[in-house]
DNA sequence: AGGCGGAACGCAATGACGTTGCTTTAAGGT
DNA sequence: ACCTTAAAGCAACGTCATTGCGTTCCGCCT
């Protein structure tokens, strides 16, 4: 299981997480990924190196927590009124976000240090639920929506398929493309 | 770029890289990821270390080199006579075996070390292989066939995105499902 | 066919990293 | 306020990653 589901939630250790993300986000913006060792950010969050690994494993696991932090969506997607405009203005902000060089690697390393494929299901469940938000917002107008799962499987996992096996840049057209195909597609529920 | 690109292509470095990718995969089967270091790699194939930390770099970009081969689809995807059966079939046999624990392996480490993308992009291009193979039959035939890209958007990547970031276990019903809504998709080239 | 340039490998040393047992601290419950 | 116990500090050890230098052998050119 992921190492942030703490035990002891206050105090001391809640005080050396935060130390311990802020020198992984110092130091990579510092110095870069290559510079990005257990010893270094240990060093740099007052902590010992036996600290980090005991409570994350690996740097690779410690990384994989940070991006997942990074990857949490700090607001609902925006309302514009409905439900075409929604997808869209979020899926391009995603695909914007996502394909980042940033984004790219944030998302390599929370699939990096993944054992059991927790912290990937977290980012998956990030998307997901914005999703929902726009499609119940549309449903609460009395629009006609597809499952989550459709525009999961239509928008969603295509951006993030390009944006890990293909070099090629991803365009906002491409979003808007993405999201015609969602809302043509007939409301399956399969 | 990738270190199989070798300036030299015959004799001991060829002996010499065989050897290694023998050893990965022969240390990998008997003992696990966990034992598979660069030191126990070199040992197995009767090389030193400083051999594979020149020619690799590091564990990860080995592995993601040997994960590629074997990624590699070793045949063109059988003809069962109809664009539907094809890629039906094709799509089942690629959901069983990447959605298995040692697929999954494999992808994972295909893009992981792989600082410039191109083992992915490598991994995307045997599948855009095989769906293009299956695709031109089809136009052999007479039959309508959607673009290639639009069979990876909308079956390849919902497969590959669930395998990645979902736990959950996937079904050829689900494989189905996607080559059903690839097929019924308007044929649009954008 | 034979020699030549250069790339790749082997060897060895070094410094950093990952790992672990034991001790110490402090959080949370009684 | 004490007691329990999870979590952090400390320190030492083994292993791994990295690099300079000498040697080998591939590929090519005459």
């Amino acid at each position: 299981m992921s190492p942030k589901a703490k035990a002891r939630p206050g105090g001391r250790s809640a005080r050396v997480q935060e130390a311990v993300h802020a020198a992984v986000r110092e130091l990579e913006a510092e110095q870069g990924r290559a510079k990005l060792t257990v010893p270094a950010v240990a060093a740099r969050a007052g902590v010992t190196p036996s600290t980090i690994y005991r409570r994350w494993g690996d740097l690779h696991e410690l990384l994989s927590d940070v991006a997942v932090e990074r990857l949490r969506p700090e607001e609902p997607p925006s309302d514009h009124g409905a439900l075409r405009a929604d997808l869209t203005a979020w899926a391009r902000q995603f695909l914007d976000e996502m394909a980042s060089p940033p984004g790219r690697a944030y998302i390599r390393d929370a699939l990096l240090g993944d054992p059991d494929g927790s912290n990937a299901g977290q980012c998956s469940a990030y998307a997901a639920g914005q999703v929902e938000t726009i499609l119940a917002r549309a449903l609460d107008r009395g629009e006609t929506a597809p499952p989550a799962d459709t525009v999961m499987d239509l928008v969603v996992a295509p951006m993030m398929y390009r944006i890990l096996f293909r070099p090629d840049p991803l365009t906002a057209e491409y979003a808007d493309h993405l999201v015609d195909t969602a809302l043509a597609a007939p409301d399956e529920s399969a």
